[in-house]
DNA sequence: AAAAGCCCCTGGATGC
DNA sequence: TGCATCCAGGGGCTTT
């Protein structure tokens, strides 16, 4: 369910908060995706510094070691001084001294994992194979059409694959590449230099807009203080299918490329 | 090495 | 009302 912007709008939800917390206590509910790979022991008595983001894991700096939280595509997270009794869906609470951190994924495709430091192999594993920030300063346009020129696959799957640029999801994908008017079955490498210069503006600023407008909520999205976020109300071509593009008012149709559904207006945007 | 498929899990919407 | 089927915001692993 997240995507980044999601991941982002979380992170500022409770970041400030929990900085300089100390931990009492962890439970686990169900097995996530992975596992802590710790005794919650481990956690307790550990301070938390602060929190950062790397694409869409949430990265909590302890004085000892992090924990590095995934999402998913059902996870959210809630922090708060009280919380009520957890329930089904509830896997991972972090007891502070600031409140309470929880973990509620239905889907259980989220994770919770403990590393010394981001060299430890299981923190490299996970991080390491990442692509670049959208707003990071060395990502560049340049850069972006470099590496889209080696690819030969179809540009939406690259944008979700997270393999050149991270940060861009599934509903981001199919809005990122309506604004910037390229068609989703486009191999990388054909992009000329104009397009991928487009798509990096899109890539930055479809991302830059849903932050501001809170994340998406298509279904159990919402923040750490449980609010919810409001993109899907401005969505160009997500989940539109059949209804007129808002730009020459044909049809938005839907197709699925690597089992994940992609929504564009074949008028707009070429190939 | 890169690309394409498969699969993990639960719940909501839809159709019969 | 009940039951079957399809679909969903992610991404690691295996196969080609």
């Amino acid at each position: 369910m997240p995507e980044p912007p999601e991941v982002e709008v979380s992170r500022r939800s409770f970041a400030d908060r929990i900085a300089g917390a100390q931990i009492v206590s962890a439970r686990l509910g169900k097995p996530l995706r992975w596992p802590l790979g710790a005794t919650p022991e481990v956690l307790v008595g550990r301070t938390v510094l602060g929190v950062r983001r790397r694409s869409k894991y949430l990265l909590l700096d302890l004085d000892e070691g992090l924990l590095m939280v995934h999402l998913g595509m059902s996870g959210s997270l809630r922090f708060a001084q009280n919380l009520p009794a957890h329930g089904a869906h509830d896997h991972f609470d972090l007891h502070t001294t600031h409140g309470i951190l929880r973990l509620n994924d239905p889907r259980r495709f989220g994770a919770v994992v403990w590393a010394e430091s981001e060299n430890d192999p299981q923190a490299r594993k996970l991080l390491a194979s990442l692509g670049w920030e959208p707003l990071d300063d060395a990502f560049t346009a340049d850069v972006f059409y470099q590496q889209l020129a080696r690819r030969r696959t179809a540009i939406k799957t690259l944008l979700l694959s997270g393999q050149v640029v991270v940060g861009v999801g599934n509903i981001y994908a199919s809005e990122t590449l309506f604004r910037a008017r390229i068609h989703p079955e486009k191999i990388a490498a054909h992009l000329s230099h104009r397009q991928a210069d487009r798509l990096w503006h899109a890539v930055r600023e479809v991302l830059a807009w849903a932050i501001e407008a809170g994340g998406s909520t298509l279904r159990n999205y919402s923040n750490a203080q449980g609010r919810n976020g409001n993109f899907q109300l401005q969505a160009a071509v997500y989940g539109r299918e059949g209804q007129p593009c808002i730009v020459c008012g044909s049809a938005v149709r839907k197709i699925t490329q690597g089992q994940r559904a992609t929504y564009f207006c074949g008028r707009c945007q070429r190939r």
